[in-house]
Formats: structure tokens, sequence, C-alpha cells
DNA sequence: TTATTAATTCACTATTTAGTTACTTATAAA
DNA sequence: TTTATAAGTAACTAAATAGTGAATTAATAA
């Protein structure tokens, strides 16, 4: 009849990724310094012990969780498949991309945060961030060169500095939305916030980028 | 002779400034969570009770050193008189302020970021800054309309999108350059690129905002 | 069945932490 | 000089904190 067998009392995978789930949100709420072991491990429900074990220290923990952030964007932005789009379109399906994705996981964001106000110590370690982040930035150059042939686009666009500013615009609105509510006195939370900002977002690259 | 009064044994003003110049410190580099009390105490060679004495506890702390941190960007926008330029040079004038501001003051911006990451709670007790930023907001709305009725810039630009696109690419190249340095394999923190980066920015902010 | 391995738990420690109690002492006004 | 006020200090506490030693127990291979 129950041909699923009685959930296992012991497994180690299924710990660990309760373990990096319940690290994810404690690291991003609380950033590291104020992030606390104990409340990861009973988030997880696991045995404190046990993130020892798998992981070592808080500071690997948090390079782990670090980590797993980047390599989940950066394979969602690979599965967008941006270099067989028309040029513009590309960008503005990259510009969509990058604020959804910040939008439905804040987590990144406060990670990276958190990460940067430590000088990248963590991610400095990491052996996997530069092979990944290396198709990324040659993507985006390929779009360029493509709208430039094409005569969409102007010569001599950076796509680093493209990139940054990409990210920027949507990265910075979001992550200093509840600073930037009481400064510009404005509700910048809300979903008609939102869709006037990715607008104005994609408006300021395509005026970026376009031929004169 | 000695018109300079033998310095004070007691001097209550100094010992809050140097309470507030190495709490801002110790919040800028280790966040709020991360930061110490203790450390606070022995940096500004202040008793760890006079912190408490003059500002209760952590959080109303944190919060002046915020409400300082804001006061003074604004004052120093104020005093750039941006509503007497040409429109075009106002702006570039503003993009470049705010870059350098950012980058001579690093702690304005952790400060900020540590206290998204805590939605705002601190900054929404405070009096002060809605006051200090509506002046700033109606600055930028007043050049815009300046450089529509003179024909260099187009209609309907919000003010508010505007400004937070100026420092948005200032503040995320800045905040994020470690990061940055790793995923995109440059350097990011030399004067050389902290120049290319601010021509990049202007260019930006006036293909934005010019009539076509 | 037995031995081995590894997942898990429990109880512990040394240190750090925000915050406090109770005191001393310099300053300035009356 | 006296006295009130406020600046400053020392010693403390209760709770939290990252990290550990050693035992227990479930799964698996021999």
């Amino acid at each position: 009849m129950d041909d699923k067998p009685a959930s296992r009392k012991r497994d180690s995978h299924a710990t660990r990724k309760r373990i990096l789930a319940a690290a994810k949100k404690e690291f991003a709420k609380k950033g590291f310094g104020g992030a606390r072991i104990d409340e990861i491990a009973l988030k997880s429900k696991a045995n404190k012990r046990m993130i020892y074990h798998y992981f070592g220290n808080k500071e690997a923990l948090f390079l782990k969780t670090l980590e797993d952030a980047y390599i989940d964007i950066r394979s969602a932005e690979q599965s967008l498949h941006l270099t067989s789009l028309d040029p513009e379109e590309a960008l503005i399906t990259l510009v969509k991309f990058t604020w959804n994705y910040y939008l439905k996981n804040p987590e990144f964001i406060t990670l990276v945060n958190s990460e940067n106000l430590h000088k990248g110590k963590h991610l400095k370690k990491s052996q996997i961030i530069e092979e990944i982040s290396n198709k990324f930035v040659s993507m985006v150059g390929a779009i360029l060169d493509k709208g430039f042939a094409s005569g969409q686009f102007r010569a001599g666009i950076d796509p680093v500095q493209l990139n940054i500013t990409i990210a920027a615009i949507g990265y910075y609105y979001l992550t200093n939305r509840y600073t930037g509510a009481i400064v510009y006195q404005r509700d910048l939370d809300s979903k008609a916030a939102y869709e006037e900002r990715l607008n104005f977002n994609i408006e300021t690259i395509l005026k970026l980028v376009r031929a004169p």
C-alpha cells in the first residue's frame, strides 16, 4: 500500500538543504553580523552541531549561502537565451528579468550587500564565481555587437559598465525603497510603483544604447 | 596671554561628538547588528555609561548617527546652488557631486544600507528627515522645468525617478565594487576606474533627459 | 548477525554583549 | 565657600553567542 518509504530519519542531503534555506533567510534578514547560528538551527529544525559538521563555521556557511545565490541568478540568466533575440528586445528582456529577479528574490540583494560590507572577503575565497560570471558578461557583449552591426546601437559601449548600470537602476531602487519612501515621501513599494520604475528603467537603458 | 581656556576635563559637547564619530565608523563598518557598543566606547575614549547617558540605547544611537549623515549630505547639496546654473550644467554638477560625496563618505552608503536591511525602522522615527529632503527634490524639479523651458530637456521627466537614478548609478557601483571586482574580474577600485565610471554616469543621465 | 560508518543529539564552555547600579568628582551659580 | 547639577567612572549582571566533546543511534556493508 504505502510505496513511499517511511520518511527517513537520517538524510544528510535534506538536512543540508534545510540548513542552507534557513541560513539564506537569516543572513539576508540580519546581515552576517546580526545573523545567529542558533536561529538558523532552530528554523532549519537541525541540531546546531550539524551546521558545524557540514559547513565548518559561520563564515564558511555564509560563503556557501552566497555562492548558491549567485549560481541561481546566473543560471536563470543563461536560460533567457538572449543572444537569439533582436538586440533591443534582448536588452529589454534583461532589464525586466533583472528587476523581477531582485523583486522576487530579495535575499539576493541583502546577501550581496552584507558581503560588500565585508569588502568581499568571503567571495574572494570562492572557486566557482568567476567561471559563471564570465559567460554572463560575454553574453551582454554579444548583444551589443549584434545591435551595433544592425545599426540599432551606437558604437563603443562597454558591456561591463552597461551591466553595472542595468543592475544599479533596479537594485538601488529595491534595496533602498524603505529609506527612499521616507526621503521622497512617496510609496515606492506598491505594484503601481514597481511598474512605473521598471518602465523608467527600460527607457533609461534604451536611451543609453540607441544609435543617434 | 592664553585666551583659550585650558582644555576642559568635562565637556559634554566634545564627548557627544567623539561618541557620534566613533559610532558612525563602527556602524558603517559592521552594520547595526555587527556593531559593538563596547567598541564605540573604546574608540571614542568615552566611558560606555556615557553612551547610554546621552543616547539611551543602541537603536537611538544608530538613529542619531543616521540623521547626522543625511543632514550632512543634504546641506552639502543645498550649497551647490544648482538652480542658478544652466540646466545641463546643473545636472552634470549634481551627478559629479553625488559620486564624489559617496566616494569620500563611504560611511553614508553603508549606514543607509544597514537601515534598509531593517526596513527603515529607525529612520521612520525621525522628525527631521522629511523636511530636509523636500527641498532637495524640488530643486531637481526646478532644474528639469528650466531645462524644458529652454528646449534642452524633454517633457514629462519625473524628478523623483531621475533622482533615484542619479543616486543609483553611483551608489550601486561603489557599494558593490568588492563583489563587482570578483564578478567582472576587473579592478573597479582605482582612480582610473572611478573616472571612467563617472563619465559613463554623466553620459547616462544626459542621454536620459535631453530633448530628442 | 556483526562491524563500520556517519547522522544526530545533548550538555557544556569561554567569551561577548547590551544595558545597569551605585558611586565619585569637576564645574558653576548663589 | 557652599551647594546643586551634571560629567564621568568602575564594577557588575543576565542573557546571548560561536563553537566543542563525547555519547547515541540509524543505516549499510561484510
